[in-house]
DNA sequence: TCTATATAAGACATACGTGTATCATAGATG
DNA sequence: CATCTATGATACACGTATGTCTTATATAGA
């Protein structure tokens, strides 16, 4: 579908604009999946009328952040998942690594919370959930993960590490070299002294 | 404020009805925070107006929920949180024990997200973190959780492995006991073999 | 059976969110 | 400077959720 836009992103105005919303959205959608457009749109700084310009709907704003959030997450995540590399590794760097946009990573698991409705996004997330799921069978295989807990379960347990992370960083508490420290080590170690 | 009810709740049908419309409405709002009082009524299995005869708004529902779901998790802590008990314990006993009605516990969660303009009831959301945090920090004083994890991040980690715990359940890939297993074998030991 | 009341169904006013359109202005580009 | 365009402000139509109210019906309790 994706009709023309009749905005020009080379333009340094539309180029803040376009930034400013769509930071401000996920910083919105997170705290609060019901966030409307105008709060949105105020929360970037810029008119109502403008947030409608840039994107045509609720939808596709929420369909361009989960694209966004997956290109930052994918982007962090490809670099270290080779083959040769022992699965283990991939997640203990992986979630280091994707401390500094834990907030887009954390996005694409709350897709279906935010837009239950929105089938492209939902797409998306699925993808998200399949490609750690393959990690974690990896990790599995390798007998570097404990093979009584199931994998989903797994992918969730790494999906709410990296949300408590993310949370500690937002709430001012950590950097994310600490969050990430303490993910890594909650995850595989647990909190037992 | 608190207006007098015009219901008898020792009628059967007022408490047939409001009865399944507090499981409704827990149900509903885990699932979909959005979800509108029509919904609510609607797979309650009652009219509309009756839901409004029972709670005066759509906040007071969420209060009542609130409160409901403070008093069951309560229920379950309260009888294990004894000085003398490990705090240790406490917690592990609490997870398991939580997890059949790991529904109302997870609400209290979500209350921020369903309710952040409500004020009573965010107020029994951080009563909830606050008795987690004071039997963290005992056991923390009891040197059997790892002191070099912040209170605040352990508070969250359960909070989290219980709302994995809940996730499993409702999505019918694990009954309680299998649940309350893993999140006590994922909070203390982690996912390494 | 008779009375009280909880209920269903639906009309109604109100508020809010979405998405469209218009117009004057400020900023970018040449 | 002159032109183009992104923006802000605002009005509008529309859908949907909230909360109130009325009326007829069904069910509990005497």
């Amino acid at each position: 579908m994706s009709r023309k836009k009749s905005i020009n992103v080379s333009d340094p105005r539309a180029h803040r604009s376009r930034d400013a919303l769509l930071n401000a959205a996920i910083e919105l959608l997170l705290e609060n999946p019901r966030a409307s457009m105008s709060d949105i749109a105020a929360h970037a700084g810029v008119g109502r009328a403008t947030l409608y310009r840039h994107f045509e709907s609720r939808d596709e704003l929420v369909l361009e952040l989960a694209a966004e959030s997956m290109k930052a997450s994918e982007a962090v995540l490809k670099s270290l998942n080779v083959p040769e590399r022992p699965a283990v590794e991939v997640i203990t760097e992986g979630i280091r690594a994707i401390m500094p946009v834990a907030d887009r990573f954390h996005f694409l698991m709350l897709l279906w919370v935010i837009a239950s409705e929105n089938d492209e996004a939902i797409k998306i997330y699925y993808r998200q959930l399949d490609e750690l799921a393959q990690i974690v069978e990896r990790a599995k295989i390798e007998k570097s993960i404990n093979e009584s807990l199931s994998t989903d379960w797994i992918v969730m347990l790494i999906d709410s590490v990296t949300y408590v992370g993310w949370w500690s960083i937002h709430s001012g508490q950590m950097n994310p070299k600490q969050a990430g420290d303490h993910a890594v080590q909650s995850l595989f170690g647990g909190i037992s002294p």
